[in-house]
DNA sequence: CGGGCGAACGTTATGATATAACAACAACGC
DNA sequence: GCGTTGTTGTTATATCATAACGTTCGCCCG
């Protein structure tokens, strides 16, 4: 019925998880959990812990990822949220799209620049903000 | 008379500023603002406004990091806040420890792989989670 | 000296983000 | 049927951050 339900690797979802995980494929870019909340009203999602435990859920299945410097969430764009351990997001400032970046040699840096002082990483935030390509010679 | 209104590149704090300042830096950690609220509460600071007045102050020259994915604050550890233009974070989510990281391989990284989606890059938060050194073998 | 002016301050109120807690209900195995 | 487990809907509350406004401070210049 939804268009994440069928026959991917994730676990099914369930009503709400669907309603909010396509809500943020159809948006284009990052929604904060409020704005969610706005938009899926009409069907039916009236409180903000129905929206934070579907974002739970998404984010800890991959399938969404959280955007902590915008307090915002964006769908994975590596299809069905398998295989990115270092993902690295680029956020216009202008015009709030988001892109999510994929890179080895990154995680690889990353990781040894945290061994060399002792550390284990266990997850990682990498959020670069800016101006995209489309924004940049409006305002050169 | 505060560590931080000497002979540094920066302007010369404020009274609000330096007391901020030097709280973060007494800190072992990082702190968030309402921590910082409650500290200097005994030195006259009342209200959640001169909080965050002196830290965007303060993280404007530098002297301050903001923490995107735990909403707090941590002093820099590089001296003045100078000559960083990429730094990242290693968070312990055992004790709370920061260690600033800096490193010129990450920084060329990462803007090359922004470069290559035709991003241009203002800033980077660049945070890892995970476990210090001291606190590995408790929980191996 | 004494305005004039811009930055910082103190205060009140409010907005934005996120979670605790609990009762009702559905799904499943037995 | 019946316990177990996880999801749901709901209310209330906690946590993080800023708007707005009048006052005071520091400092330059006439
Ligand atoms: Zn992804
Ligand atoms: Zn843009
Ligand atoms: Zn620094
Ligand atoms: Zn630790």
């Amino acid at each position: 019925m939804t268009s994440a339900a069928k026959g991917s690797p994730s676990p099914r979802l369930t009503r709400n998880q669907a309603m909010v995980y396509d809500a943020l494929v159809s948006a284009s870019g990052a929604m904060t959990a409020y704005q969610l909340l706005d938009a899926l009203r009409a069907e039916g999602l009236n409180a903000p812990p129905q929206i934070y435990r579907a974002l739970q859920r998404l984010t800890d299945i991959g399938l969404v990822h959280r955007l902590e410097s915008t307090h915002a969430f964006v769908a994975c764009q590596h299809g069905d949220g398998t295989g990115h351990d270092t993902a690295a997001f680029a956020i216009c400032d202008d015009c709030g799209d988001v892109v999510e970046l994929s890179d080895a040699r990154l995680a690889r840096d990353l990781r040894s620049l945290a061994d060399g002082s002792g550390f284990t990483p266990h997850r990682a935030s990498i959020e670069l903000h800016g101006t995209c390509e489309r924004c940049r010679p409006a305002n050169d």
